[in-house]
DNA sequence: ATAAACTTTCACTAATTATTGAAAGTTTAA
DNA sequence: TTAAACTTTCAATAATTAGTGAAAGTTTAT
């Protein structure tokens, strides 16, 4: 496989992964290319390369600035705007966990906090949605706890200390 | 809240929750809706409780079944075809966690893999390229041998050991 | 101040994904 | 064996989501 080739898979299969962390393919590319580049790219050319247009360039660009995964790079005396990416997988992760925590999860939690504390008539149905939605409760709020409390330690912390226990 | 309203409150947000990890609305929903019944439903009921139709519902149910979250219940002496999902939030998340791996994350740790194999020609592109690749396999990897790790325990052992670390 | 160089916004269109419902298929009881 | 009771399939349609491009907005150099 050719330079080329391995690129244009990796940016298309990390495209496609975007559900998987929850955005979207222009998105995931934007930030797969980004990620292999050896220099911050302009806007101009993530558009050539990845064939989107400038608005879909703009629009993903700004996500990837709120999600705080790209920033704008500044060249001295040019007028262009370039952007780069995290380029450390580990925290790139903390950040993606934490924002999905943040944006998905909590809410969650809230819902199913809501829904479990419901008045207890003693019906069968009643008593059942009360179980249910409680445990459920506890195991997304377990594991909300265990991704921040991962996402605020050091960088390695985390791959130490699992590293440890399934080794 | 009322019950009523704390099932159907329930319901939309695990329905919206589907995309999390991977399953579309209907998928969620039926299975949201099974979660808190006290007794097996049949499509009828499901299709009158969800109003979705009968194609939608049999070809969810099928999709869930193939998930191994539900199961067909066959009550004697009735005809018609009775429905029940796994009730045990830990054994669902174990379900759950492994289908994950087995159809998104192995698959991108193969790419992920060939890409950061290709020949190293030395230019700058081609080293960073591999690099950052390598970087994201290896993470990717750490993470699904955890995950696997933890779906091949018995039930509690991943609570109990976790809360011990964070605690 | 102004005009060139650039970025952002947003109404429209395209692409993708989910849903319907009716026809075909299957099972069971008599 | 057949017909009623049920489930599955799938082409058509609807709903949702993503992408385009041109106009509006912003910044900077002169």
């Amino acid at each position: 496989m050719e330079y080329q080739e391995a690129k244009e898979k990796f940016i298309s299969t990390w495209g496609s992964l975007g559900s998987l962390w929850g955005i979207n393919k222009a998105m995931a590319q934007i930030q797969a290319l980004l990620f292999i580049s050896t220099k911050p790219l302009s806007m101009e050319d993530i558009m050539e390369q990845l064939k989107i247009s400038r608005g879909n360039t703009s629009m993903n660009l700004r996500q990837l600035m709120d999600w705080g995964i790209v920033t704008k790079e500044l060249i001295p005396g040019e007028r262009r705007e370039y952007f780069t990416t995290e380029k450390d997988v580990q925290e790139l992760a903390r950040i993606i966990a934490k924002e999905r925590s943040r944006r998905e999860i909590k809410p969650v939690i809230k819902v199913l906090k809501d829904v479990s504390s419901i008045k207890n008539d003693k019906s069968a149905e009643t008593k059942e949605l009360i179980k249910q939605t409680k445990a459920l409760h506890d195991l997304t709020e377990n594991a909300d706890k265990i991704i921040n409390k991962l996402v605020n330690q050091e960088q390695n912390w985390m791959t130490k200390t699992i590293m440890k226990l399934f080794k």
